[in-house]
Formats: C-alpha cells, sequence, structure tokens
DNA sequence: CGTGCCGTTGACGATATTCAAGTGCAGTGG
DNA sequence: CCACTGCACTTGAATATCGTCAACGGCACG
C-alpha cells in the first residue's frame, strides 16, 4: 500500500524499512470509510482514537451557537489528527469528511507501540510542529492579508502541502474545495470568494476549474499571497536521523 | 516561590509534593530577564531552548514582508512555548516581552528529566492540547466574529486564563495589552478598536481603565462574545491522575 | 519643558456583506 | 429522451463594517 504518511514523514528524515513496516501496520489498523460531507468525530463527544487520513480530504470545523461555521483546517492524506488526544473529556470541534474519505482510527495502545521507535517519534513531533505552524499562519491570514492575498495564500499552502505527498500534478492539483468551504475557510462570504476567485483568474494566477486547480506562475501567486514557506518546515531537518538502509 | 507553571497544571491534575519539587527546578534553571517591547526569540534564529513564562507577559507575534504585524498569542505566567522547538531548523516566528518579563530557558536535557514522570507528562500533554485549541479558537475568532464579539471573545479568554494561575482579582485582572497590540491581535485597526471599546463600556460590559480591565458581568459578556469556554478543558479532565499526598 | 507614546475624534473612502435573482450542470426518475 | 431537482457558481445593487488619514489631548518620563 502506498503510505502518505510515509511520504510526508520522509520529507523530515529518512526512514529505515522496519520503520516503514511499523507504519503501514498502523496504517492499516482499524480501517474506516465515510461518505462526503459526514462527520468523523463530533463536538460535544469523548474522543475515541488518533485518526490518520489515507484517502481523501477531511475539515476540522467548529460552529458558533447562532450557526455561522467557520472551518479550521484542512486535513490531507497522510493528515493525522490530535495525538493524545483521548487525554481530554471532550471534543471541542469536530471533524468531518469533504470528500468520499478513508482513514484509520488508530487506538490508544496501538499507536503507543511507536514510542518505541525514536525516529518515527521525533518525525511525528515534526509533524505535529508543523501543523501547530499551520494553524498559526491561519491566524496571520485571517488577521492581516485581504481576501485576494488570503485565498492566495491558502491556494499556494495546499499546493506545498499536496506536493509534500506527492499527490500534485506539476503546475496543478486536484482540490475539493467548494466556493463555500472556501468562504467558511477564509472568514469571507462565497459572494466575495467567488469574485476574488474572478480576480485571481484575470490576472493569470489561478485556474480554478471544478475541482482542479491550476497555478501557472507559483512565484507570482505567493508573491501576491506574501507566502513565506518557511512555517512548513519542508527543507529536511531531521536529515541528520536519517537511516541508511 | 509560587511557581505558575504548577497553578496552571493542577487545573488539569493534582500533583504530588515530589512533583512539585522537579517543576520547581525546573522552573529555577536559566532563568532571564528581559524589559518591555524586547525579542526573546526571532524568526530565522535557529531554536534553542523550551522558554516557560514565570513572570510578566509576552506574545507571539509573525511580520509580513511589508511590515504588517499579527500577534498570534499572548503568553502568561505558567505558559511553555514549543515543547520539542529544537527539532526545527529555524523559527518561523518571533516572541517578545509585552512587559518585563522573568522567564527561564530550559535547555533540551533539563528538560527531558520530567520525561520521568507520566503524570507530569500527561499534565504537559494536556497544556500542549489546550495550547492548541486556543490557537484554533483564534482562528474562529478572526474568522467569524465581528469586531465587538472579537474584542470581547479575546477579554473573556485572557480572563479564564489569568484566573486560571489565579492573578485576577475577583471581577478584574491586570492586563498590559495597548489598544494598539489589541489592534494586532484582533487584525483590526487602532481606530476601530478604539470605537469598540468605547462601545464595550458604553454598553457596561467591559471598563478597561489603564491596565487594568473591569469585566462587571462576566456572563453578559460571554453572551456578546458567543464565548464558550469548553475549549480551555478547565473541568479537570486529569482527575483521575491526582496524586494523594 | 520638550518628547514620545497612548488614547481619542471626525470625515471620508475602501472593502466586504447582504439580499435576491438567475445560470449551468450533473444526477434522478418518469 | 426529457423534465425535474439540487447544488455550485455567478451577477447586480444597496448597505454595513471597518480602514485611512490627519489631527489633537493627556500623561509619563527624562
Amino acid at each position: 500500500m502506498n503510505n502518505p504518511l510515509i511520504r510526508k514523514l520522509e520529507q523530515f528524515t529518512r526512514l529505515s524499512g522496519s520503520d516503514r513496516t511499523i507504519l503501514d501496520e498502523l496504517a492499516s489498523t482499524g480501517i474506516r470509510r465515510l461518505s462526503a460531507r459526514r462527520d468523523l468525530v463530533r463536538e460535544g463527544e469523548k474522543p475515541r482514537a488518533i485518526n490518520l487520513m489515507l484517502d481523501g480530504w477531511a475539515f476540522r470545523y467548529k460552529m458558533l451557537e447562532d450557526g455561522r461555521r467557520q472551518i479550521i483546517s484542512f486535513f490531507l492524506p497522510g493528515d493525522l489528527c490530535d495525538l493524545n488526544i483521548y487525554l481530554l473529556r471532550e471534543m471541542d470541534h469536530s471533524i468531518a469528511a469533504l470528500t468520499p474519505l478513508t482513514f484509520c482510527e488508530i487506538p490508544r495502545d496501538t499507536f503507543e507501540q511507536v514510542t518505541e521507535r525514536p525516529r518515527i517519534v521525533q518525525a511525528l513531533w515534526w509533524d505535529s510542529l508543523v501543523a501547530a505552524a499551520i494553524q498559526r499562519e491561519w491566524t496571520v491570514n485571517l488577521g492581516q492579508r485581504n481576501a485576494l492575498e488570503r485565498i492566495s495564500h491558502l491556494i499556494c499552502e495546499l499546493f506545498f502541502r499536496i506536493r509534500g505527498v506527492g499527490l500534485n500534478d506539476d503546475t496543478s492539483f486536484f482540490c475539493p474545495i467548494t466556493q463555500n468551504d472556501l468562504a467558511e475557510a477564509t472568514g469571507m462570504t462565497s459572494v466575495h470568494v467567488n469574485r476574488t476567485l474572478q480576480e485571481l483568474r484575470g490576472r493569470g494566477l489561478v485556474h480554478w476549474k471544478g475541482k482542479q486547480v491550476e497555478i501557472p506562475d507559483l512565484g507570482a501567486l505567493c508573491q501576491l499571497a506574501l507566502f513565506n514557506q518557511n512555517y512548513l518546515h519542508l527543507d529536511r531537518e531531521g536529515a541528520h536521523l536519517d537511516a541508511n538502509d
């Protein structure tokens, strides 16, 4: 099986054959499927297990009492949600599938097996530090960037992350986000998202057709978005841990 | 010494005498002082150590190339920044003192001593899960709430967090944030922050005089802010781990 | 007694929202 | 095959929210 978690972690450090075996076992326990737009996890529930996304996209969201909804983050294949989440009594947010989704629920005990593997543990730490950095960058995005920059920045981030697990296609990638989702993720209305995408299309920076997003000139888009990829920590920072086999 | 980290962690679980001794030793190594508005950590630097805030406030921030600045989070006494941060090659954000600050730099080796203590390790995990939840809530705040709700929500959050380490004063607390800081934290201009605070004052919900913030009716403020404290996980969720001594 | 920071105010303008209606397209079922 | 339905996307006009610019007052500090 093609394990996107391995692919992602190897952006940090090269894993050994036995490391990969362990991660493959991890990713084959408790596999579940869910159709699009269904909740995997609901706010208020007791957390059950660690979820690992294998195929398809998902998103974290939170609703306000009056019905407003904010998408807090996107989960791509290879993404883990909330290591050690079972320490909490109840979830403070929900997670839903964006597409038909294949994921696995890793029980606490199973997960603790990988604790024996220092290289994997460090790679997982790297991953959660990056996840935290992404959340911080969303704060910056929502707080400081205007509509055009904000949408552009999100597109850049998704492209780099998708490329990290090898699911891109040169200058384009499959992106199942609707304009309404984009609105909920960027804190704008869908009307304004629509107009902003038209502006990007008009400038020749992004061609979003259906679920395929093409970026003819990534450099130009990054510049417009004030996108600095440093927060994704993609420069093989754990190279000194590389396995030799 | 009155260790605010202990105070904070005991919102999760009761610690034993020896747990507290270890945390007191932790909080007495590498003590440093910094005057207000100076950087503790700069974007681009190699991370050195884990920082623990002991006295005074600090904040994380990030600057865009064109000079715009977003405050990403506030650090109060007892707050730790970035466990395992030394896995990263360079910092993707900066941290500065908001007031004259006393903090300690905990080297990697020193920190790893506490790994022997399962109860402390779990409490630290709880703390970092809460920190992540706070960052998510900021995303919701910036994305969905309007100016009045947004400022109110931030005030509610700060009050609950300050109360968690016992630094509040019944219905008020010391809050060294200027209107300009508030603007950078909430993604508004300082002019609009000013007008929003006047509105809150006019409604009798918040009296912000100098560095003292009074909240006459916390319930009413929470209601206006659509504030739900569940994300702070303050209900002693680790009570089953309580030490007996 | 300046100097600088913080808070405050007014007038004006830009950015984004609201409301309402309409298009195109894929999927469903007669 | 075609009507029907629902969803995603699109458009226009009116409006609200928030930003910009510029100026002023109070207060602490040197």
